[in-house]
DNA sequence: CGCTCGAATCGATATTGTTCGGTTCGGGTC
DNA sequence: GACCCGAACCGAACAATATCGATTCGAGCG
């Protein structure tokens, strides 16, 4: 496992520490779990497209319906179809059917506090 | 401005609603102002990448030298600076220089909720 | 100064994400 | 059934990001 570091790290470690295997090591270990990583990614790869973000700022006070979004957005019906299916496959937005139109709503609180921790981030 | 929108939205519109050059202006009304979006975009695109990702999970216990996020990550040295230099950019992480070494530290608590909740997200 | 080393930048290439016309699907109406 | 309409899906063209070797930069040292 550790010897998979190249040497140029690994030198660089024995003149920072003292015993620079158990370094590495934990080093190693500080890597976060992949499910971890994983959740995360979803979420924020979901949220990392201006699209998105817009349908999700415009359903913050209820659902909308797709055709609705289209106006919104100003963009082609397969174009927010496709967005609107990555938020529904990560897990932010969840769809109702109701006779021809499918309407849209934010499926968790939890998104709307990143919403808000994001836009104040960068003072 | 109303007008811009495809004659086939304002007929459905029209059947949805009673006033639908009402419901028209407040749909684009509705669309987030253009800096709140920009805001938010910053942030979650600078966290949208596994390895920038795994990195700022490695620096929640305090910061390290990117000569240690190389073997956190396991990644050539110039991919790693890439990285570092995005989510300094995105005012995510803040860097500070001893010697010949550069730390980095997560620069707002904000961001560890972020990551807190999106890692929860989608149960 | 000349040298070493960690970090940053450059740039060509590879990978991934986005757009959107065309088509299909599913419900509703007559 | 035939038809209409909103939404979903497909796939090819295009755009944006990521990767990483090579080079450069900048701090420290002899």
């Amino acid at each position: 496992m550790t010897d998979t570091v190249p040497e140029s790290t690994r030198q660089t470690l024995e003149r920072l520490y003292e015993n620079p295997d158990d370094r590495l090591t934990s080093l190693f270990e500080l890597g976060a779990d992949d499910e971890q990583v994983d959740a995360q990614l979803t979420v924020f790869k979901a949220l990392a497209n201006e699209h998105r973000v817009r349908i999700l700022d415009a359903l913050r006070d209820g659902e909308m319906c797709a055709c609705e979004l289209q106006v919104v957005l100003d963009a082609p019906q397969s174009t927010v179809a496709s967005h609107l299916r990555e938020l529904k496959d990560a897990g932010i937005v969840r769809k109702r059917r109701q006779g021809k139109w499918t309407y849209y709503r934010i499926g968790d609180t939890a998104v709307l506090q990143l919403l808000d921790i994001a836009e104040v981030l960068d003072e």
